[in-house]
DNA sequence: ATGAAAGCGCTAACAG
DNA sequence: CTGTTAGCGCTTTCAT
């Protein structure tokens, strides 16, 4: 590696080094004539100015941390939220001369946030997939009491003030269930997944509040928990037929599409026999035969909003408390339009 | 943020600051009862060496840099060799402390890929889907000249001597012709890729070569040219249909899951009255129905080699030339299977 | 095994 | 508009 510096540049061009570094920073004002100079002897030199350096004076890092739960064996980006989320955040961060670190936060031990600030790893971070549990509130409690910028993505607490990015799963849920009972359905199953997750819960109270409202049955053993996984799907499917009931809705697409294959081995046809709805509208939704009838969230935005927070509590060195919540909306398919 | 330094510890503990650097640094000899005494002193304090400090003084980043084609409306997160590839080099980014910074290439501008190292925003660099063509070559020759470490993933130019972590594409097809011709298949069709990605060619290279090899016709218009979207398997499917043959070979199982769709509305059936086959043995082959037979590339490993071999060129300070070629296997599947 | 000190290449005042 | 200078918190080398 060569490295040029500042200094070469200066000497050459006959001027300070400051005037070097005000020519690279732009808002500088700096005489047109001397900034021709300047920028044509580094253009000569090939320099550069040294990012490690600047960061290090600066003292930002200029990374967003995201934080990523590590499922072994399996593909995070694979998964339809997280692929969408990531995408909205890098986005943003690219077109504020960010970057995004990924942070993968290990079953086994979760992680202090905090010290990714305190080395200086992150100037802000992004939680996506958070569970309820005590210690991740703990950690993220650190933070919000350091007042260090951090968002969370499609997760919430209801204990907490945390910004936070969300949907509206609550009203997601309500319309599956007011368009399956305008299918003329009157009894629906729900495979949700695990309630440590905010999405689960809110889903499970639109459910509940959708069914009142409607006059339909509100059974506990109309409810079953899958862990968001396409085998989960595929395996609770025996335990849901053995109810009397005329539509399923899954939390999430992938578990629809487990449902799917576990009625097509037993000959029952979704959109004919039965009504079978997903969540998320991910592109697998639109993959299978029938076409999945689903919920789409805005998961792309909610990254951008996320990501746009944080750079902006970066901006002005002081963070902003925050809560959003987008809407979800149904997208009408061939699983539930029972012919 | 509070900022405990070096110089804090240093003074309670009753040491020199290199001694303290020594006892986070470990691979110093320190005396067993000082280095305890740092460590009670550091953790009461809440101390953390500060990265962007030590990457300032040792002139490294921390950084691989992992070069990706940007796609408008598209997500690259969602493609499957993007996906795999991306984990791979994560999980051995992670193990060796490194960050992974994303870098998007905009068609409409090439990037400067030495720029990165010159500003030292990043220590190495990993090309994904790089196409054939004079601006990148010129791009990677610079970086090539300077010994700066690089790696590209799945792609190679017959014309330089890159390092290079590819799979075997050309026996990959040679593997579904012979496999489509023990079907029974005499005339196959192939949807193939842009040829700017080496991939594309290789496998034209070993329809062509299997196809002699049995004895099958080698035709032009047998060989088609889609996008690896979906969507362009769906719009080739028709003109591929006006051939007089018996199966479709797909270079990927996008194209080919849009070929299905097409065949499914024109009620031909593969798997019965024509064979398909994809490629990648992405999760999407096993959602559709019939499955896909489709050949596995070992993605996730690839992208391991890639990241391993350019962190030990940063290990050692020096770049060593290097050219793989992984297996890639015929996974079988109902698609193919003519009953 | 430990201390002392010279950078690393910038940013951010402050002065003129 | 431009120059000067004091850090930023480490790593590294040289002494002891």
């Amino acid at each position: 590696m060569s490295n040029v510096t500042r200094k070469d540049v200066a000497k050459i061009a006959e001027v300070s080094e400051a005037t070097v570094s005000r020519v690279f920073s732009n808002h500088h004002s700096v005489k047109a004539e001397t900034k021709e100079r300047v920028l044509k002897v580094a253009s000569q030199l090939n320099y550069y100015p040294n990012v490690l350096a600047q960061n290090f004076a600066k003292r930002k890092s200029g990374n967003i941390g995201v934080v990523l739960p590590y499922i072994p064996s399996a593909n995070v980006f694979s998964n339809y939220f997280f692929a969408e989320v990531l995408q909205g955040i890098g986005e943003v961060t690219e077109k504020n001369h960010y970057n995004m670190v990924l942070l993968f936060q290990h079953e086994s031990n979760p992680m202090d946030y905090e010290q990714y600030f305190l080395r200086h790893e992150i100037d802000a971070c992004l939680i996506l997939g958070a569970k309820h549990r005590e210690e991740e509130i703990r950690n993220l409690e650190k933070l919000h009491k350091r007042n260090l910028p951090f968002c969370m993505v499609n997760q919430h607490f209801s204990s907490q003030e945390f910004s936070e990015v969300d949907a509206n799963h609550e009203d997601g849920s309500h319309q599956v269930i007011q368009h399956l009972y305008e299918q003329g359905c009157k009894k629906i199953a729900f495979l949700n997944g695990p309630l440590v997750f905010s999405n689960s819960s809110d889903r499970l109270a639109g459910y509940k509040k959708a069914c009142k409202e409607w006059g339909l049955p509100l059974l506990e053993e109309f409810i079953h928990y899958g862990d968001y996984s396409r085998t989960s799907g595929y395996q609770k499917t025996d335990s849901i037929l053995t109810l009397d009931m005329d539509a399923i809705y899954c939390a999430n697409d992938r578990m629809a599409i487990g449902v799917m294959r576990r009625l097509e081995e037993l000959e029952i046809q979704p959109g004919k026999d039965i009504a079978l709805v997903g969540y998320d509208y991910s592109d697998l939704s639109r993959l299978v035969t029938p076409t999945l009838t689903s919920v789409e969230v805005p998961f792309r935005e909610m990254g951008k909003h996320a990501a746009e927070k944080v750079l902006n509590d970066i901006a002005h060195s002081k963070v902003e408390y925050k809560q959003v919540k987008l809407a979800t909306k149904l997208i009408i398919n061939e699983s539930s339009l029972l012919v």
